[in-house]
RNA sequence: GGCUAUGUAGCUCAGCUGGUUAGAGCACAUCACUCAUAAUGAUGGGGUCCCCUGUUCAAAUCAGGGCAUAGCCA
């Protein structure tokens, strides 16, 4: 079965320790070396730039704020310094050149070494054929470092410099495990990731990061006396509805939305079956998805179970102990070895097809044999008992096939067939003379409307996201409220006045206590600004009051009237205060 | 721009080292059945195998040149 056992992430003290341990082994062996380059200099920070800090016009199409490793609108690819116009994302500073050491991997010295890997088995052809492209251009050695500002770890004795990501990032997977292992007694890390060890070590991978996990990352768990992966399975792009996935129509679903609206065997299913040796991306096409899902699934597979247990109920609910087709059931055992290869070989599209033609072989046996006409005559209830046994037999064996696939279902069909958890093995035993229990539908059909409300909501999580994505400003986060008339303004009473002593409120978390002097009349008021204003900051200044607002009383007194101020609130609140030459008592209007 | 893949029926895909009239599932049509979650079975229609040129007795398959799509370029 295809499932994890930790979910982990590469920011963690594990990998931190692994990296160091694999770049100080590197760098034992000679694999580390220091090299002066020229590189973009932010001149008002004073830091290199990495390419990602560096923004201008792409040299070969001359579209603006392009970053400085490739162009977004043409696709070209060059270095930060060839753009025009250059300026550093931080500063807005124009970069300049400036010499500096930075630590490369020595790749060149795993030239033989990885020519012989890389088509040793490890990949597919089409893989092989891309990275040998390198390797004829002949390798060069790898910038391993960038400078801060950069995530990740900082590269031990080299303040200032942090690994490149796709250094550590590899090293991640180890790192996961290694976290597991601390977990779990069953587990050493040794007997799976050491130079000896002969356990199967697979990636799956995405096809646009073959270099790293195809070249670099052999070389380096080789450098550093580390085993290599027994295979790398890359795999292209999941599209939606022919067509990358795209928020705006609702194609952009995230796992946890398709959970809310659908069962994850409906995709484990679409994907098996789809799935080849090669690269291609693999379409999620909804209307085909629901189609194939429900005719596959259910109107073939389940639906032999379905249409063969009621009568076996009703004949007693024990299966025959006669095998009344053995060819049958021979050659649908027979099958085990085939689509066990065809899973070892990562061919789960080709496994699928095998299962489905042993379905839609059963169905044909059901049809042939009729137990429903056979059941109308008595006398027959052992012909029909025998055929459904045979049914219900075939059943099991899909379900076995399944398992890898539908881990649910198959869980499912074992309470139905009232036997212990399925395995691959159990295939060439059959089952007879055996206690069933009654038949509960095991899954149902895709509806049209599922998928459209898990599209809608997908759709509408987009659009959230992406207003939440637009920069704040007072204006969008407090839109301007509605008209009022002048005579609506006239009524707010607004006057300077100023603040003659301003204290702490024991026990008020956010308040101040202020008395307002308002030439002649003095107020007493509480404000909510204790985060942002120290009371003696305060005293003498002058503000802004409204004056005619009704008393208010507080929990730690009446508040006659309201000091006025901006901001959103916190630290970030301005109180207000009248030009210079203003006097306490005078009114706003 | 260079390179690596991919392009076969309305849709999703098989077609190994070139060898009869190019296959499957879904969809569609007709018939049968009515046990089953309106499921199943039988029959049928549907293809310029992206295009062009070449090699060959023979090309979806090999070679050369295009076009389209996806990705990579430390």
């Amino acid at each position: 079965m295809v499932n994890f056992d930790n979910y982990y992430s590469t920011h963690s003290e594990e990998n931190r320790e692994l990296s160091n341990l694999i770049y100080l082994r590197n760098k034992e062996q000679g694999n580390i070396v220091a090299r002066e380059i020229t590189q973009l200099y932010d001149p008002e920070k004073n830091l290199f730039l990495a390419d990602r800090f560096v923004k201008g016009a792409c040299p070969k199409c001359g579209e603006d704020d392009q970053y400085g490793d490739n162009c977004e609108k043409c696709g070209a690819t060059y270095a930060a310094g060839e753009l025009n116009n250059p300026r550093s994302t931080i500063s807005g500073a124009t970069p300049v050149l400036k010499a500096n050491t930075q630590l490369f991997f020595d790749l060149p010295k795993y030239q033989d070494m990885l020519s012989q890997w890389i088509r040793s088995g490890h990949l597919q052809e089409g893989i092989a054929n891309k990275l040998n492209e390198w390797l004829e251009a002949g390798l060069q050695q790898w910038d391993i470092s960038r400078e801060a500002p950069y995530f990740g770890f900082e590269i031990p004795d080299e303040p200032g410099k942090y690994f490149y990501v796709w250094l550590d990032a590899p090293i991640g997977y180890m790192a996961s495990f290694k976290n597991l292992c601390d977990r779990r007694d069953d587990l050493n890390f040794d007997d799976y990731w050491a130079k000896d060890s002969s356990t199967e070590l697979y990636h799956f991978i995405g096809k646009d990061i073959i270099n790293f996990h195809g070249l670099f990352w052999p070389a380096m768990l080789t450098g550093s006396n580390f085993r290599t992966p027994t295979a790398i399975f890359s795999h292209g792009f999941v599209t939606v509805n022919g067509a990358k996935m795209s928020k705006s129509r609702g194609t952009f679903v995230k796992a946890e939305t398709y959970l809310r609206h659908l069962n994850p065997e409906y995709l484990r299913y679409y994907f098996a079956a789809k799935l080849n040796g090669r690269i291609d991306d693999i379409d999620l096409n909804l209307e085909d998805f629901s189609q194939r899902v429900n005719s596959d699934l259910v109107n073939k597979v389940v639906n032999i179970a379905s249409r063969t247990a009621n009568f076996v109920k009703k004949l007693g609910g024990k299966l025959s102990s006669n095998n009344a087709n053995p060819e049958l059931l021979a050659e649908c055992q027979a099958a085990a070895s085939t689509i066990a290869e065809h899973y070892e070989q990562r061919e789960f599209g080709r496994a699928m097809r095998e299962i489905m033609a042993l379905a839609d072989k059963a169905n044909q046996y059901i049809d042939e044999q009729a137990p429903w006409s056979l059941i109308k005559q008595e006398g027959n209830e052992q012909a029909v008992l025998d055929c459904c046994t045979v049914g219900v037999n075939l059943f099991r064996l899909l379900v076995i096939y399944l398992k890898p696939v539908l881990p649910h279902l198959a869980e499912q069909s074992e309470a139905f067939l009232n036997v212990d958890a399925l395995e691959w093995h159990d295939s060439q035993q059959l089952l007879f003379d055996h206690d069933i229990n009654k038949f509960k539908p095991l899954m149902k059909r895709i509806e049209a409307a599922h998928i459209e409300k898990m599209v809608e909501e997908s759709k509408t999580e987009a659009e959230a996201e992406m207003a939440a994505a637009k920069p704040k400003t007072p204006l969008t986060e407090e839109p301007i409220a509605e008209e009022i008339q002048f005579g609506d303004f006239a009524k707010v009473d607004m006057r300077v006045a100023q603040i003659v002593t301003a204290s702490h409120v024991e026990g008020a978390d956010k308040l101040l206590k202020l008395t307002l002097d308002l030439g002649g009349e003095t107020r007493t008021v509480f404000a909510g600004i204790k985060a942002a204003y120290q009371p003696e900051d305060l005293e003498g200044k002058l503000t802004v009051m409204v004056a005619n607002l009704a008393p208010r009383k507080m929990k730690f007194g009446v508040s006659e009237g309201m000091v006025m101020a901006a901001g959103p609130g916190g630290k970030e609140i301005f109180l207000l205060s009248p030009d210079s030459g203003a006097k306490p008592g005078m009114r706003i209007k």
